[in-house]
DNA sequence: CTCGACCTTCACATTAATGGAAACGTTTAG
DNA sequence: CTAAACGTTTCCATTAATGTGAAGGTCGAG
């Protein structure tokens, strides 16, 4: 598959494609005349990365810890992980989880006043100020 | 309480301070002389900023959702807001629950991936490749 | 007066992303 | 086969966002 063949499938422009190659988070073949080649895999791996951009992650954090859900989606593992591998991955799960927990907490304020406000609103439709 | 105080107690720097004054996310007054000037709340609300911007928050979100989180935090809210402003904290929300999702759902495979590694090492100690 | 804290303004670093130019490969129409 | 058209390559530059540094001037406490 080429660079606009992917492109197409994934909705993510070639230009950034390569700026994803260069930052050492996707890692495409070369054919004999230089251009990119990826497999069916690369689709899947393309729409992760999207998601974890747009869920704030670096593309730093997205490199350390892709290989890993690869191969949890796969379920074989290709290589031992180095130790320094696994200690960059419990840190990245660390950072994780303390997002989730600030994002968790901010949710539920921002629902309690949403949902205050919308009853507010409800009960007096004609008085807004 | 003056910018270098605000800086002490809450760790961020002074000129980063006049950053989050210039997007629009923290509002001192000024004294006579032209100095910033921050009550005791601007501790909480600077704290606040960090952590969610450690979360991976934009500071045009957290100029959405923060003053929500502050009335929720005060119990009471100041005016009401606009419905331009609830239809833009409900796009808050809903990015944000889907950013838990995303975060959620590949820490789990991260978890997984870590402690079957982690099983592997501990039942084979010196068999590393 | 001096010195440190504060002011504004311009510049710079980094990250994610995009744009353009010039060269080369491939495909298609004549 | 040729030539235009299109895709791809590399390289350099640029934008927006977050953050930092430094110059030059003002304020005020000692």
């Amino acid at each position: 598959m080429k660079i606009g063949d992917l492109a197409e499938k994934t909705g993510v422009a070639p230009r950034l494609l390569r700026y994803y190659e260069e930052v050492g988070i996707l890692h495409p073949f070369r054919s004999a005349n230089g251009y990119r080649t990826y497999g069916e895999p690369a689709i899947d791996r393309v729409l992760q990365i999207r998601e974890l951009l747009e869920a704030g992650l670096t593309t730093e954090m997205i490199r350390e810890v892709l290989p890993c859900l690869e191969a949890a989606k796969e379920g074989t593992p290709k290589q031992c992980p180095v130790a320094k591998d696994l200690d960059g991955l419990r840190r990245q799960l660390s950072s994780i989880e303390r997002r989730i927990e600030v994002l968790q907490r901010n949710r539920q304020a921002i629902k309690t006043y949403l949902h205050a406000w919308e009853d507010t609103l409800a009960d007096t439709p004609a008085e807004a100020g």
